[in-house]
DNA sequence: CGTTAGCACTCTACCATCGAGAGTGCTAAC
DNA sequence: GTTAGCACTCTCGATGGTAGAGTGCTAACG
């Protein structure tokens, strides 16, 4: 795979642009080759096929478009999708309609965060025919804000843990001795006061000589705070797959199974989220810029949503490197925004 | 794909047993059609291959196996697995080592019923090599136990919704006013005390009149209520998809996407729990079986999990249709086993 | 009568060959 | 700098030929 390293791309005239341009766009719309016949007709460049050829070669040269093989059109490198997306694509903002549908979709579902992580990354999958990806805003860490307790059993309860940041958990405890809906009140009245603002390692060091009920609560929302806290990054929900398995590229499953795979690896979401989070704006990893090899043939466009310093997610969009980059990146800027607003009226 | 219907399989001797056996084990195994030799030389039949040939021509007959075209081997039908299932294989409990590293898994989480869910759908796709999946149990009609808030900003708060039988359900609500965390639990243990036992109709009918905290309140419990009642199945927990991926038969990524989508469909997946539930054992759904046509690639083995009548979910594996079923029957029969115990130690 | 050895037959998978077509790169003329 | 023309290259699909696997049939055997 050693690619020659052409020179730079430095900056291309009107007409390169344009040609590299038309390319893109073709092949992104095709998904085959193209070549410099089928660009004249479509496209009005207004320059005859020999010449689209000679800059075509010139492009090829600084390594912006590929050949398959000697006698094929040519296909965008990751490069020339990287130019395109820094220098020639229009980025607008999306359209208003699309905005209008995506507000509305948020609109419909109840307050809930489950509902809206799936929603946001169903969302971005019909948007722009791809996967979408969502994952819960998480602070750096947990710190306590209050819980209650529902009794199930009478040695069993069920919890809500709210944190200060980020989102509700619940969880079932179990006692060894019964207690009543009163006194489960009671206990976690009594916890709601001593923990009010404390990370689980501050609780941990204060509540070692605590027993019964309150004993057994604790340890219980320890263990949840810490586990949130270990936890890298606690869920991905992405929607939309299946478009992803629909696109020509992967028609062997072989790309497409290290992709699914590689989606699984938490290690590598947390690394995302984090370099994503750090930033701040949208951000596009196009096919090899992918720190993971094993997504050396999809691109991510993902944005982070929240709030900068505490808690932080991100939503964006898998696919095929032959992208619709202009859309997905106005879509993954707009849903992230809302999401950021959503979020901001939970926990401000 | 008018297939000759052949006479019904009616009893076979024994060597016609030994050698359908053999064909589908070797079948299930290699992944290709398997001829009279390769059947002679590694299973020890003590005859020669022509008479395999002979037997294998009436199992042909028959309907139980088939040829992809005239000089390949041998591959099973549907109902020649069906009848291996039925009639040949042993089927015998899941070895204890097995069953021991399952049960320790179920050990390590805690109680909270989203995760065995996963973990039971993960235990079944390791076990099998398949994709798991698991279903959350589920009431016909969910009845109120009790509720529990916490409140996450003055006029927000946590809700965790304990119905008699099923899963813990967690939302949120929010007020038209603002309310203190000693008013929230005033007024759940009101509504705890008013609506024990009943379900989501009765409630309504006996709440128009609530207005403030207490209406929003049991607003959203009335919604949740309908919600989980409306919704044929909650959710599916499916792992180790990847699995299903790897097999040979769909490197056609056509069929896959077929299968992915229909384990989507609600409406199917409510129309299998249902029926599961009716019946109560494992059951196997081999192919063209399955009511779904999405489905005739693939085999289902499920079982129901819970207690009939009150709660039921299902567990199950799906995968290819050439699938090891003795292993797949008894490791599915096992984890809906587990799942019963532990749903029954929660709500009993 | 069931079993077996032998053999002709059939069909696929694999390979090489070949022509059509698409698209290029080069060159010479404009 | 642009363009028309042309030879060249390479893929793709069709064609044909071969090796091999596996069958079905038949006649002989115990």
């Amino acid at each position: 795979m050693a690619r020659r390293r052409a020179r730079r791309p430095g900056p291309l005239d009107a007409r390169s642009r344009a040609i590299l341009r038309a390319i893109i766009e073709e092949h992104v719309a095709t998904a085959v080759p193209v070549g410099s016949q089928t660009l004249c007709e479509k496209y009005g460049l207004g320059v005859s096929s020999a010449t689209v050829r000679s800059t075509m070669a010139e492009l090829e040269a600084v390594g912006l478009i590929s050949h398959p093989h000697t006698s094929a059109g040519r296909i965008p490198s990751d490069s020339g999708y990287r130019y395109y997306v820094e220098s020639i694509a229009e980025h607008v903002a999306l359209a208003p309609v699309e905005q209008l549908m995506i507000r509305h979709q948020f609109g419909q579902v109840e307050y809930s965060s489950e509902q809206w992580f799936r929603l946001a990354a169903a969302t971005l999958a019909a948007a722009t025919h791809a996967a979408g990806l969502a994952t819960p805003a998480k602070p750096p860490r947990t710190r306590f804000k209050r819980i209650a307790l529902a009794a199930v059993q009478p040695r069993l309860a069920g919890l809500v843990f709210v944190p200060l940041e980020g989102s509700l958990r619940q969880a079932l405890v179990s006692f060894n001795v019964a207690a009543t809906q009163a006194e489960l009140d009671a206990a976690a009245a009594t916890l709601n006061g001593a923990f009010a603002g404390r990370t689980a390692a501050q609780i941990e060091s204060r509540a070692v000589d605590l027993d019964g009920l309150a004993g057994a609560i604790t340890r219980r929302v320890v263990a949840i705070m810490h586990e949130v806290d270990a936890s890298l990054v606690e869920t991905l929900f992405s929607e939309g797959l299946l478009n992803v398995m629909a696109a020509p590229e992967f028609a062997i499953t072989e790309k497409l199974r290290r992709v699914m795979g590689a989606l699984q690896d938490h290690v590598y979401l947390a690394r995302l989220v984090e370099t994503v989070a750090r930033r701040g704006d949208v951000q596009v990893f196009i096919g090899h810029e992918n720190p993971l090899d094993e997504m050396r043939d999809v691109s991510l466009v993902v944005a982070p949503y929240g709030q900068p310093g505490h808690a932080v997610g991100i939503v964006g969009v898998l696919g095929p490197t032959r992208m619709a980059y202009p859309h997905a990146i106005s879509s993954v800027r707009y849903v992230s925004g809302l999401m950021s607003e959503l979020v901001g009226q939970l926990y401000s």
